[in-house]
DNA sequence: TAACTGTACTATTTTATATAGTACAGTTAT
DNA sequence: ATAACTGTACTATATAAAATAGTACAGTTA
């Protein structure tokens, strides 16, 4: 499920933290999922547990997964609130970035053809554009499941 | 005209790269003219000259500039196209924007509007994106002018 | 009890970025 | 010719972020 490519120039830790709220974002992993543990993932990874934890610690500072120490990280009931919370931010973004293009020479209609094109997709479709491939299973439960006990 | 934010997380070398596009861009400087020198332009934002050096090696890599050992840096004929070159990787950039957008629950209707307003801004307000202040003076010549000797 | 979980801590390595300083050759204007 | 400019090359060093390595402790689970 987690991708990662350690020759980016965007941190290990932070690739982590992106496709976390993607996932979350996309419904692909809901509140109260368990995350994968950290040594768990550090091995799949085939990266230091040390750069794992740095991720799930500022995703917990964000308030969009919350850990109990001795059984796991699990996504936070509002999550998505918590993500979508940067709005306005990524409006800024998509605003300089249209600026950009605009000046590149893209025409109006292309850009009106791309976002039609973004808002016909489906969510699967969406998600293939983080995860190229399907290969390593990962366990992500319910806790609510396992809890009754 | 050039502004640096040393504390800013993408490099100051590259700052200068992509400022220097967007000026072009932006018919701000424009075919053959003269970019600052290398330590005029170091004095000027407070920076190493090697840092600035790295930015025009780079925009000359990119076939953006052609430099005249002992004369200057100069913006080349097709500089506009070289830079636009990236439009694919530009929209799909965009694209995936857009789906994070959709994905954190902005509508279509906020995204349209936004476009709708990138589109309509003036090259100078779409400036005011980069440049906040407009306090030093950059000599950027004409090289046709002066080379007819 | 054994195997798991998150967490904390220090030390070290690696890499990218930036700086410092020097030097050389071509250009320009006086 | 001279002085002042230009780009370029080179080595060495400094700095900060990122990642690794290793160990340890306490709570949880089967």
């Amino acid at each position: 499920m987690f991708q990662v490519d350690p020759m980016s120039r965007t941190p290990v830790y932070e690739q982590i933290v992106d496709q976390t709220e993607r996932f979350i974002l996309a419904g692909i992993i809901n509140a109260n999922d368990k995350l994968p543990s950290v040594r768990n993932l550090s091995v799949e990874l085939a990266i230091n547990p040390n750069t794992i934890q740095k991720s799930y610690t500022e995703l917990d500072r964000r308030g969009v997964i919350y850990s109990v120490p001795g059984k796991g990280c699990f996504v936070s009931e509002d999550a998505v609130e918590k993500i979508g919370g940067n709005r306005r931010m990524k409006l800024e973004e998509l605003k300089k970035l249209l600026i950009e293009l605009k000046l590149a020479g893209i025409t109006y209609r292309e850009l009106e053809e791309c976002l039609k094109a973004a808002y016909s997709d489906t969510l699967v479709d969406s998600m293939s554009q983080w995860e190229k491939k399907e290969d390593a299973a990962v366990e992500i439960t319910k806790r609510g499941e396992e809890e009754q006990k």
